[in-house]
DNA sequence: TGTCTCGTGTTACCTATGCAACACCGAGGG
DNA sequence: CCCTCGGTGTTGCATAGGTAACACGAGACA
């Protein structure tokens, strides 16, 4: 964050219209069809330039995703635990921001993710949610007394999250009918989280609210 | 043009996010509130390249009324004489362009024009406009026979030209009701441009078509 | 009165980027 | 088969731009 914020002026500009530019392109073409030569001409950014910031194009994609994910893990911080000693804001008003977030780029997520879309983009958004929920887990282990099934693998419950998570997303976007971000918040929230936490160790899940 | 292609992408860029950022502000809070920090903030440019190209905000927003106008002059080119050996095109294409492009930057012509408006930009955009219709008769006196009256004042028409156009820019946009630019193309050449035309000498004003 | 803040211009130094050229590769196409 | 063509990725050099600092002037305010 404010590590984001010192970094020269002139590569959070290259970083924002690069981005700008293949979401743009993914939006009108497709993934695939896209050469960098496109990105680059569209973000008024020299080839060469694009390069040495990122690997390919997929590179540049994947990091979006990771960027957005990893500022809106950074407004996590608020959660705090309740007098039982356990996660309020339910459903986390963060969760909301994210499928508001997936609203505002709902082709952009509809072309990576749909059937057309490309595999590699889904195995990289469920390795990185499993890896932010890891690094929570931690915070939150720190944070609270709970009991932990010695023979669960660490990793499995942020696996079935993240799971939980694309699968949730995939099926709103390519829903008919119109649900708003609360609403996917609040089912993506009831359905994964719970089992999320009694995985976890928590002897019950906490009452509903918000 | 092609003059315009050729120079530095980063400077065309800097340029071209200078101007789009002092335009949102203009329309936002007003000419005279904005600070050159602002501009600079918001089109992400250091305040000190800021300076390296324009002298201070009013030869920002100069300049960019010269270069819109200099861009639409460039796309004059195809006048040409009719079989009498007036020009052709009237209402001229052209002006139907020029009154869209005040359309599409409406608020910012009216911030700059309208009571409250800085009464400089409207003396620039005069004398620019005179300069502009100089170099284009003598084009025209080039390629065309006329007598011109010798003891008129050459730059007068072009003033008076300039004169009409601003004055019916700031009508139209001062107006209840929303007239199209091709109408205004056609009252403004309707109005100015006989007149123009027969003040630098010809003895009759061209028949109206398209 | 002094000084505090804010906006203006300007400068020296460092760095990110543009540009042009290059080699490489895979897909067509004669 | 060779051959072009388009996209990839890389490099050396020139330069636009960022950063931080500075002096200056014009209010605001005690």
């Amino acid at each position: 964050m404010s590590h984001e914020e010192q970094t020269d002026l002139r590569i959070r500009r290259t970083h924002k219209f690069l981005q700008e530019a293949v979401i743009a392109h993914i939006i009108e073409r497709g993934f695939e069809a896209i050469t960098v030569g496109d990105i680059a001409e569209r973000a008024m950014i020299n080839r060469a330039t694009f390069y040495r910031h990122y690997q390919d194009k997929y590179d540049l994609v994947a990091r979006i995703f990771e960027e957005t994910a990893n500022h809106l893990v950074a407004q996590m911080q608020p959660i705090t635990k309740d007098a039982d000693n356990r996660p309020t804001q339910i459903p986390p008003a963060i969760w909301i921001a994210f499928f508001t977030h997936v609203a505002e780029y709902a082709r952009l997520y509809r072309a990576m993710l749909g059937k057309n879309g490309s595999s590699w983009f889904a195995a990289r958004m469920r390795e990185y949610t499993i890896t932010i929920m890891l690094d929570l887990e931690k915070q939150w282990a720190r944070q609270m007394d709970r009991t932990i099934d010695p023979t669960m693998p660490p990793e499995l419950p942020s696996a079935q999250l993240a799971q939980v998570l694309i699968g949730t997303i995939v099926w709103w976007l390519e829903s008919e009918d119109p649900y708003t971000p609360r609403q996917m918040a609040t089912w993506f929230h009831r359905f994964a989280f719970y089992g999320y936490l009694v995985a976890l160790g928590y002897p019950s899940p906490p009452p509903e609210r918000g």
